[in-house]
RNA sequence: GGGCGCGUAGCUCAGCGGUAGAGCACUUCCUUGACAUGGAAGGGGUCACAGGUUCGAUCCCUGUCGCGCCCACCA
């Protein structure tokens, strides 16, 4: 039975992937050649996991693909290798999205209490928690799902208390109150990193605070009048000369019944505004410092909604901060309080999240005391036991890292990590692995109840423990043993603060060392348009539709459904309908992955192009349909023992496929995906179908070739097929599977999988080999130009003889003629005896040897004519130009002396061809007089 | 205000101190027994701009212009 005659990725694809995964091949125990003994080296990638509830967008999908094709590559090259895989329970955006549902329903967390809220956030985990799985599973992704693991599974959990608790005892963590980002409408504090802030426009009030003496006022600049009602001092800058003789004394509060202070303080730029600051300490983070330094009390006017609280006048009491604003900008007005309003653009903070604004708010939090973590984690890069890739990344971890802040870890919600610790009736805190434990670290008598703290840990605090937590730390486990620290983190930029950070500052405290070896970071994948995909945008790529294709009115009805704002629907269809007007045809698993791999570049943006997997999937066609002529000459036939003489073609294509898989190797090594694919497309396509295949015919499909020579030539079709087969499978996985179960096999390839195959390593460069192939396709080239640009009939054979053939070319014209006949479609080809007169010909040089194609019946002289005017011009540039260049006497005493030599063979050749094409044009020309 | 990056063929992108490359698109010819998801032959680029270093710059340096991202407490 041979293979189909298409390539069908959708029937290969759903097979192999159970197959594998039923045979453990995914496991590194279960990798371990018996035969082998040696101690393999320890090859770990940790899956950054992706939010249980969510869904593989084509940054998963990308990056995944990276993180396969290395374990793959590693795994056969015989590396114990392991790819941990697990989800995150990603705290906020998960909670969000039930509360959403149980608001459809119209209700609220708060009706269902915290416990059968949290019941109905791990139904929902379980509902939907397969389906990364399963999106994972398509794309190949060769982790060990035996040791999946979950963020809120038992084991983590108690990595995650297991940390807290040491790092309290340690006084790394701590409770404080003190300013957080307080999100008003998800009513938690963030950390710094979870709060956005865009340029957005607002307004400039200039505002006139009465001098508490009555001889005049002071104006002050803010675009937040609202928090007047908070401030306890206006601030001044010590040198302004305007303001000197007023420090100390005292400014009336509009719309209160306070007196506050004018303070002088450096803090304060002379130049913005009035170079008068009202100063809020409760709400305004540069306020509460300053506030500190001049022992200024807190006012705390707001609510957790935001709203004014009772430290305010009645009248303002309840009201929303944005109402607030409103209704004291009235009263200033109508009190003639405002000296102008000017526009004015200013940096609002977000919740990343909720995109409410966020506000500064006085709370209790727990916090990490994150400079004792940060220094180890700054030298551990500098040192190079961590190795970013691109390198130019170590700036923007150094940069944030060397300004860090503490890490507020607590959030007010229900879903995640409870914070392990409980409170005495008079407040104390009692820090333990469980109650129990705290009872006894800290002696609590029995009588005494505790309660437990109602927050839970910020999810990037379990994410940051995720390279030993899943392995079973804090026990001392096989599996950390052997494989931490791990390999290489592969990662988008836009987590090195929230996660790559946290990992090595946690790593290096817990486990003494690094988390991994080195970080690759890749780019965002973006739209054709460098647009970031979003579902608002309506340019969202479903990797799964580009691997099964989807119709256009299934796209279009994905695309504008669930959106948040729906007016933006029609754009949305609009633009899809002209993008993709035949909807997305089902390109299959493997073009998508190379074509991942082909824009891996080490840049920031990739801009996914569906034009590119068009044409990988064209090299799956080509793949296959290789194998099929390959099988289909090979089946049935003796291949040899390997002792029979190769051709010229079959030692140049080997010593081709040798160079090439050096050059994958050294690819896949420095993390150029976008190479190794390179390297493999152009050796598959151009030099093993395009010429070793068809030169192979040559032999195979000749009555005079001996059987010794196509025993030859099977051996060596089988050989590189199934070498390209091994050297593409990290990035191919299932077409190569396919492909190769089938070859294998007939080359003799012992195994039950391409998986576990070694990696091909060969040696076999072969220079004559490759110098007399470049002569052979010289002389086809010639020959096909002439045929091409004279638009003579492929069919049409003719006979072709050479002039001033050499020793040299006399050989190697006896040795590769059947392939120059075969290739060139020649009725044959012959030197010119000796004394002979050419015929009128069109004329092809290859060095020295010139190539007569008789024009008789053939070629029109005009059009012979314009081909060697075109020729001679170009030839006539690239001579000036070499020329001029040695006739720069600096040239010649400066410039390597091989450099020199090699422009000066370029002058013999340029030369001897335009001497050769003249002459022909000459006569030529005579000829149609 | 700091930091990072980008500007090469119509489009998406490699490359690199010494004759400008690929895919897609385009032109002409071809259904030859692996493949029309194909084959053969072509056209197309003052490598953003201006200086500098060098025998030689698309590549290194400086500046300009354009574009993008990240960080940051001018109210």
């Amino acid at each position: 039975m041979s293979l189909d005659k298409s390539y069908d990725p959708r029937s290969i694809e759903q097979h192999w992937y159970p197959e594998w995964e039923r045979r453990g091949y995914f496991n590194p125990a279960a990798q371990a050649p018996a035969e082998s003994n040696r101690k393999r080296d320890a090859y770990c990638i940790q899956l950054p996991p992706p939010n249980v509830t969510g869904t593989l967008h084509m940054g998963h999908a990308f990056q995944q693909t990276l993180m396969d094709t290395l374990i793959r590559y590693h795994r056969m090259r015989g590396d114990d290798t392991l790819w941990q895989p697990g989800t995150d329970h990603a705290g906020i955006a998960t909670q969000m999205v039930v509360e959403r549902q149980l608001n459809a329903a119209g209700k609220t967390r708060h009706d269902l209490g915290r416990d059968a809220f949290v019941s109905r956030v791990w139904q929902w985990k379980e509902e939907s928690g397969g389906t990364i799985a399963r999106q994972m599973r398509r794309l190949g992704a060769s982790v060990d799902w035996s040791r999946d693991r979950f963020t809120m599974d038992e084991g983590l959990s108690r990595a995650v208390t297991e940390t807290f608790v040491r790092l309290y005892d340690e006084g790394l963590i701590y409770r404080g109150k003190r300013l957080v980002n307080w999100d008003p409408v998800l009513h938690t504090a963030l950390s710094d990193l979870e709060v956005l802030s865009t340029e957005e426009q607002g307004s400039l009030w200039h505002l006139r605070y009465p001098l508490a003496d009555g001889s005049g006022h002071l104006v002050v600049a803010t675009t937040r009048p609202e928090t007047l009602l908070g401030d306890t001092a206006v601030a001044v800058h010590p040198e302004d000369e305007r303001y000197a003789h007023l420090v100390g004394s005292s400014i009336r509060l509009p719309l209160t019944d306070r007196e506050v202070p004018i303070v002088a303080d450096t803090y304060v730029e002379r130049e913005f505004g009035s170079g008068c600051v009202k100063i809020t300490p409760a709400h305004d983070f540069n306020d509460y410092e300053l506030g500190q330094r001049h022992n200024l009390p807190l006012i705390n006017i707001f609510d957790r909604n935001a709203a004014l609280n009772d430290e305010v006048p009645e009248r303002f009491r309840g009201l929303d901060r944005f109402d607030a604003r409103a209704k004291i900008i009235a009263e200033l007005a109508s009190l003639d309080l405002i000296e102008k309003i000017d526009a004015h653009t200013l940096m609002t903070p977000r919740g990343d999240r909720s995109n409410a604004v966020i506000e500064p708010w006085l709370t209790d939090q727990w916090y990490v005391r994150i400079a004792p973590l940060a220094k180890p984690a700054i030298e551990a890069v500098e040192s190079g036991k961590i190795r970013f890739v691109p390198e130019n990344w170590d700036r923007t971890y150094y940069e944030w890292m060397r300004n860090i802040k503490d890490w507020c870890i607590s959030r007010q919600l229900w879903w995640g990590h409870r914070v392990p610790a409980w409170y005495g009736p008079d407040g104390s805190i009692y820090v333990g692995r469980d109650e129990t434990d705290a009872r006894e670290r800290h002696q609590v008598p029995a009588g005494t109840i505790l309660v437990r703290d109602e927050d839970v840990l910020d999810t990037w605090y379990s994410s940051a423990l995720w390279p030993f937590s899943t392995m079973g730390w804090p026990d001392n486990t096989a599996e950390v043993r052997k494989f931490y620290p791990t390999s290489v983190l592969v990662t988008g930029f836009d987590i090195i603060f929230f996660w790559v950070a946290r990992m090595i500052m946690f790593g290096l405290k817990f486990m003494d060392d690094v988390p991994f070896r080195e970080v690759y970071v890749h780019g965002l994948i973006r739209d054709n348009e460098g647009q970031k995909m979003s579902k608002s945008k309506g340019n969202v790529l479903d990797p799964i539709d580009l691997i099964d294709g989807i119709d256009l009115e299934a796209l279009v009805t994905k695309r504008i459904t669930g959106l948040m704002q729906p007016h933006l629907a029609a754009g949305i269809e609009k633009s899809t309908r002209k993008q993709f007007p035949e909807g997305i045809s089902a390109y299959g698993t493997d073009a998508l992955r190379f074509t991942f791999a082909s824009l891996a570049t080490l840049s920031r943006d990739i801009r996914f192009d569906v034009g590119r997997i068009e044409g990988y999937r064209n090299f799956c066609n080509k793949l296959w349909n290789a194998a099929r002529y390959v099988t289909l000459s090979v089946e049935g036939h003796s291949l040899g023992d390997g002792s029979d003489d190769l051709s010229l073609a079959d030692r140049w294509i080997r010593s081709r496929l040798a160079a090439m898989v050096s050059a994958v190797d050294k690819a896949f090594s420095s993390y150029r995906f976008d190479l190794a694919s390179q390297a493999l497309y152009e050796f598959t396509w151009y030099e093993f179908c395009d010429w070793y295949l068809e030169l192979s015919k040559a032999v195979l499909q000749s009555d005079s070739a001996t059987e010794s020579q196509k025993r030859a030539a099977r051996h060596t079709l089988i050989h590189t097929l199934e070498t390209i087969l091994r050297a593409l499978h990290p990035l191919m996985p299932f077409i190569t599977e396919e492909i190769w179960q089938r070859v294998g096999p007939i080359a003799g390839c012992a195994g039950e999988t391409i998986m576990t195959q070694p990696w091909p390593m060969m040696a076999g460069m072969d220079a004559d080999a490759e110098a007399q192939m470049t002569w052979t396709q010289g002389v086809i080239l010639g020959v096909r130009q002439i045929r091409g640009e004279m638009d003579i009939a492929p069919s049409r054979r003719f006979e072709v003889l050479l002039e001033g053939a050499e020793t040299a070319d006399l050989a190697r014209l006896a040795t590769n003629r059947h392939f120059i006949e075969r290739l060139a479609n020649l009725s044959g080809i012959r030197p010119l005896a000796a004394g002979e007169i050419p015929p009128e010909s069109a004329i092809a040089l290859q060095g020295h040897l010139r190539i007569l194609v008789p024009m008789a019946g053939l070629i029109d002289v005009a059009a012979e004519v314009a081909r060697l005017e075109k020729r001679i011009a170009k030839i006539r540039q690239d001579l000036g130009k070499t020329e001029a260049k040695l006739s720069n006497a600096n040239f010649v005493a400066n410039a390597p002396a091989s450099v020199v030599e090699q422009e000066r063979g370029r002058i013999n050749d340029f030369t001897r061809e335009l001497t050769g094409l003249e002459a022909q044009l000459n006569k030529v020309k005579a000829l149609g007089g």
